[in-house]
DNA sequence: CAGACTGTTATAGTAAACTATAACACTAGT
DNA sequence: ACTAGTGTTATAGTTTACTATAACAGTCTG
């Protein structure tokens, strides 16, 4: 299992992240509890706080109810708002800097889409322009 | 031109960032001077030092060199160095996640591809399971 | 009630990122 | 030499993320 927090995200954020996730797969349904604060922090080796935090983005977002004594639960209809809201997101906000990434190194999204390995021998030695970024003196 | 600071990665790396794109994109050519640190801090209503800091990640990659009193001066050979380095990189770590997202999100490659805006109501109503998360009471 | 589990709040400390202000060091043009 | 442009360092303060430790507040089971 994934103990390590790899990016450059807050862990707070992340631990949101895998929440969706989990939601998103069908690992987390609707009306399931999610672990506990206490034991999640134990088992990632987290401050409870940070536990919590995350969780309380997932509160704020709507998608879970926080019943005090008892625990976190997820609400009804969490998957769908979930499915519309990152949609929007990662192809408003992810995807076109993706893209840019993509372009600028020369590779090829559709052999990426369709899982080919590049065999990242062929480097384009001209740059491709296409969007200029600025620059003054 | 782009005066925001979007995301959620420090300024100083995304400052770095930027000035890998412009190599990349042949903005910037191998010999060419960077905009200065007064100026880019300036431009950007940044600190000096914020600027100061992205571009000493550039000298530690060996991609650019300063010299004191004259500018910092991108190195010869950089944007072949960088255009594998940035390969591996965002094949290695950053790919792999963008597909998680991708399959879970239900997003189709034609959608993708085209920058076609997702009509958003053919959502699967079946979560997709690929690759279960973990959990533990 | 007692005990064990939930979420929550309080207090306090550390580290990273960013900021403001100022000075230092070096180069080039006049 | 003077000046204006470079990079660089020093000092110090703010904010955010994370941490440790502890206590408070509910719920449920025995």
């Amino acid at each position: 299992m994934e103990r390590e927090w790899n990016d450059n995200q807050p862990i707070y954020r992340q631990l949101r992240d895998r929440v969706v996730a989990m939601i998103l797969d069908g690992v987390l349904k609707e009306g399931d509890p999610l672990p506990s604060v206490r034991n999640v922090a134990a088992e990632y080796r987290v401050n409870p706080l940070t536990v919590l935090k995350g969780y309380q983005q997932l509160v704020a977002e709507g998608l879970v109810e926080s019943r005090r004594g008892r625990g976190m639960f997820i609400n009804a209809g969490a998957r769908s708002v979930l499915l519309q809201g990152e949609r929007q997101k990662f192809l408003g906000e992810e995807w076109p800097r993706i893209q840019s990434a993509i372009q600028r190194l020369g590779l090829k999204v559709e052999e990426l889409l369709n899982g080919s390995r590049p065999s990242s021998t062929a480097a384009p030695s001209k740059p491709a322009k296409s969007d200029p970024p600025e620059e003054e003196s």
